[in-house]
DNA sequence: CTTTCATTTCGTTAATGAGCGAAATGTACA
DNA sequence: TGTACATTTCGCTCATTAACGAAATGAAAG
């Protein structure tokens, strides 16, 4: 239907899938903790992790009641696989970025979920 | 104003903005010329073009009355310089690519241009 | 089988972006 | 200086996309 380059561009070119993209690097997280460092509704977090899931960049994987979100580090398409790279490796210094991996640290998602 | 590296893949969103870049792989090219070649506005184009210069893609040359642009290709940003290397990369398959890879060896600026 | 709860889908609204034509800009050249 | 012409900027319309809340889905656990 589109031209797969310009999805994969498109998949990336807003900042709150980068944001989530940094925070998956940390370790995979459900949709409930990453709407909760996000501060989006939980529909809008879930549209954007289809984004990326369409685009190849992320992977999903239940556990329980919970739909884990993986980083495809080794996914077969290699466009895809260069761009995750070429994003992990930027925004280190964004204050943003630095401020949601701090939260990770401290999310629990027994807490935060139906909180 | 915004996050820059959001602003790169942005630039790389559009589909004409693809088949600029895959168009400037061939030669440096004006206005007037590639406009023919994706049968848009001038107007149009030039966005386009301002879109990609904005992001570190392509510059921009006078000569006489044209404005030429160029791929970036020695651009100090890292970033920029990967990822039109992964562009120029791609889509050599896509017959569109090739269509305009074709009109640009009969595009001739002083016959279509003012025309 | 029913309840619970995380997640997805749906319908809508608001913001962003692509496209156009017309007017403005700026430069080469008469 | 003035004209011609490539390009850019402006104002607008239409399409796309992000965001939300509400309703639907689906799976785990009682």
């Amino acid at each position: 239907m589109m031209n797969p380059l310009v999805q994969i561009f498109k998949a990336l070119s807003d900042p709150n899938r980068i944001r989530i993209i940094k925070m998956l690097e940390i370790k995979p997280l459900c949709v409930c903790e990453i709407t909760a460092i996000l501060n989006l509704a939980t529909s809008t977090v879930s549209k954007h992790l289809s984004i990326l899931k369409e685009a190849g960049f992320i992977f999903e994987q239940k556990e329980g009641k919970w739909v884990n979100y993986h980083l495809n580090r080794a996914t077969q398409q290699q466009e895809v696989r260069e761009l995750l790279l070429l994003t992990l490796k930027n925004g280190i210094n964004d204050p943003m970025i630095q401020a949601d991996r701090e939260k990770i640290k401290s999310v629990d998602r027994a807490t935060i979920c139906s909180g």
